[in-house]
Parts: structure tokens; sequence; C-alpha cells
DNA sequence: CAGTATCCCTCACGATACTG
DNA sequence: CAGTATCGTGAGGGATACTG
């Protein structure tokens, strides 16, 4: 599969590092996408239970109807959450994550942890960046 | 500290669901960084290494000075990564993780894992989606 | 209630040129 | 080599109004 005539490439490089860094890398893209402004809210506030869109709005300050439905499109179309439509009116719809969503939570809890555990020490850090680097 | 006159609220809710979705939350800020367009891949790329910025603008496809200048120095200024110049002429700079840069890395590792996994599955139900929703 | 449609603006980012 | 400076664009996203 390989071409004789490629040369070797001299980088440094080993097994440890075997990341696809094209700019189209679907990693990348993938991890774009949960990353944005709110789907890990989403996927956040969807774990164990269902909810609908407004309760949505009402627990994520900040979020417009438009965004929340553009975020709740993107993960449904990802296959992370369902949107289920009762028939009713007015209209009753209920958001609820799928298995493969909620296995995206769980990996997403050790990050979360992460972040939370650290927070104090960027804090610190980008403090005393800030005063040896002010002008 | 809380103020009996604030209406008890009476949303669903557990502990479970302890997120922070203020708008300013420590956590979506540090994951925003982190998940940007480029941090991840310099933080992969400096697992067990040193390299300076001339390699990883080779090895990161896409990539601009500036915004490689950019994140570098986010990722310093967090206590992510370290910057070490060597006064020569010309000039030779190295980028390494520090200890907390390493463990986020390793935080990291199971999320990438997890796209790495489920790529497949997200693409079939976009498609799945698109088909279904065309128009 | 759960959305669409439209306008508008910011700013993240790429491209390019220059420098100690 | 490893940056900085400047300009231009366009996608992201907020505000507002309207609707089945």
């Amino acid at each position: 599969m390989e071409s004789p005539s490629y040369p070797t490439y001299t980088e440094p490089w080993d097994s440890a590092h075997q990341w696809d860094t094209r700019a189209d890398c679907e990693v990348r893209q993938i991890l774009d996408r949960i990353a944005d402004k709110w789907s890990l809210l989403v996927i956040s506030l969807l774990d164990g239970r269902s909810l609908r869109f407004g309760q949505l709005m009402r627990l994520i300050d900040g979020v417009s109807q438009r965004m929340l439905t553009i975020t709740l499109r993107q993960l449904e179309r990802d296959g992370l959450l369902t949107r289920h439509v009762y028939p009713v009116s007015p209209p009753h719809v209920e958001y609820t994550l799928t298995e493969m969503g909620r296995s995206l939570r769980q990996t997403i809890q050790p990050l979360v942890a992460w972040t939370e555990t650290h927070q104090d020490a960027i804090a610190h850090a980008r403090n005393a960046y800030d005063r040896s680097h002010e002008g």
C-alpha cells in the first residue's frame, strides 16, 4: 500500500502520535460539534430524563430560541438524541438522549471533572501570566 | 448567603444535574478553549516530547502562523505548556507540556477514542437524517 | 408551545506583508 | 526561525417579529 518512491519523513514521530492532523479530520469535526456553545449543556441536562423545548430554554441561561433549535437539530441529525412530537395542541415535543448520546455523556464526564478540578489552577496560571506580561 | 425572598424553583432537578448553566460558566469557558480549532491538536502532538514552532506548523495541516501563535500563547497563559527560548540566532523556541497539560492530554484520550469508535455511526445517522428530511 | 423568518453585527480566522 | 501587524471576509449568533 505504500509507495516506495515516497520519501521517508524525518520529523520526530512515533506510534503515540497517530492523530490525523488533516484539516478535515473527522475526530476534530465531531469535537467541534460537541464542544460548541450549547451542545454539551444540552447533552448534560438530558442525562437520565427527557425534557421539553421550553424546559431546556429555561434551564440554559442565555440561549436564544434560534440557537436552541439549531443545536437540537444538529444533535438529532448526529443521532445523539431523538425528538418525539406528541400530536396535541398546543404542541408537546420531548427530547431524549439516544444510547449513543448517553455513551457520549459518560465519556465527557471525566473532562468536565478535570475542568472543575483544575479551574483554580488555570485561573492562577492566567493571573501569573498576565502579571509577568503586563505592558 | 442566600436571599430568603428568592423563589424556590420548581423545575425537575436532582443531584445528577448539578451543572452550572450560567452563560459565564467556568467549565464551559475552559471547554471552549481546549476544544477550539487547534488546541487539542497541539496538546496531542506535544505528548511526550518538545516541539519547535516550525515543527508544529508542518505537523498541523492548514494552520496559519497567526493562529498557531495565538493558540500557543493561550495554552501557555493557561499553564498547559511552557515556552522555552534559546537565545541564539536564528531563534530557537521549544514548546513542552506542563504537568497539568499532560494530565489534560490523558483526560482527552477517552473522548478521542469515543469519536473514533462512533464516527461511522454518526456519519450513518447524518445520512439517514438527511434522507428522511430532504425536500 | 415550539418553533420560522429576517435583519444585523461582531469577531474569529485566513491571507499577506514585514521584522529582530 | 519565529514571530508581529494589518486588512478583509463570512459564519456564528443575538434581537425581534411572526405562526401552526
